[in-house]
DNA sequence: AGCTACTCCTGGTAGC
DNA sequence: TGCTACCAGGAGTAGC
């Protein structure tokens, strides 16, 4: 599923395909994929304005459209479980599960696939008014292990469903939440206000670091969802330790790794490595 | 404030 | 073989 590395490959790779082109027509099979604008109004939007700076924050891919060099709003996508956007010739045939294309110039076609239709393409007039809700980059300057220890203390949820919180911190989703808490040695049933401040620069830590390594394996295929716009599968997967490894000897000690269920989530844990609080 | 359940969807799979 | 039932999962929402 497509998390904060995926995303991050995804627009690498569009960039260069997308950048400068205009916007010349487009084609909606699944109207609910533009995420509650209207085609009429998303074809007012985007047909005639240009790409500009194409961009991320947290699971977001973000072009920034311009119209005569001015600023023309946001086309924003959310790949959610499935989503896929490929560049392609704008005359090939409908792809299996595409819900959206863009046509542009010089006969290319942005292409927004989804088999589970949940994820959405659509428009925001204001990209930082649609985003405001977001937490913190996991990646920017301002995410650092004091602030992540304060804002843990000043919850009291448990660790796992706070870390999936897009306005706590944007961009986790559940395989990396996963990873990034066992290799911080941290329960995800703890309670975020219990965290000491030396687990809590530690978890700071293994969030950054699993994030880029994710990235520099172009991100995680687990199931068969994930691409890249080139078509390749991530190559992450192959590093997870304990993400989908239930039954599996844990990578650090052998204890065979345990799946439960935390906040409706498939959840994966090292008994041995990361204690279960008391309470429980 | 934080939890649980439900909704949106489809393909894959388990069970018969 | 072919059917049904169930499951996964990000995020929004409702109810407690």
């Amino acid at each position: 599923m497509p998390e904060l590395p995926e995303v991050e490959t995804v627009v690498r790779l569009l960039r260069p395909a997308l950048r400068g082109r205009r916007i010349e027509g487009l084609r909606v099979w699944w109207e609910r994929s533009l995420g509650g604008v209207r085609p009429r109004d998303f074809r007012r939007a985007v047909v005639g304005t240009r790409i500009g700076r194409i961009w991320r924050r947290g699971k977001y891919a973000v072009c920034d459209l311009e119209r005569a060099g001015d600023s023309a709003g946001h086309l924003l996508c959310h790949l959610r479980m499935s989503g896929r956007l490929h560049v392609e010739g704008a005359s090939s045939g409908r792809g299996p599960h595409e819900r959206v294309r863009l046509l542009l110039s010089g006969g290319r076609a942005l292409r927004f696939s989804d088999v589970r239709k949940f994820g959405h393409l659509g428009f925001a007039e204001c990209a930082s008014d649609a985003l405001a809700s977001l937490g913190p980059e996991p990646l920017g300057r301002s995410f650092t292990g004091s602030w992540l220890h304060a804002a843990l203390r000043s919850r009291r949820r448990a660790l796992k469903p706070l870390l999936l919180d897009q306005s706590f911190i944007s961009g986790l989703g559940n395989i990396y939440v996963d990873e990034a808490l066992h290799r911080a040695r941290l329960h995800p049933l703890r309670r975020s206000d219990r965290i000491a401040a030396r687990s809590a620069v530690r978890l700071h830590g293994e969030i950054i670091a699993t994030l880029r390594e994710a990235i520099a394996h172009d991100g995680s295929s687990f199931d068969t969802f994930y691409r890249t716009p080139e078509g390749r599968p991530g190559r992450f997967q192959d590093q997870f330790q304990v993400y989908g490894r239930q039954g599996k000897p844990c990578r650090s000690c052998g204890t065979p790794v345990r799946r439960l269920v935390v906040a409706q989530r498939g959840t994966h844990v090292c008994p041995r490595c990361q204690r279960a609080p008391r309470a429980l």
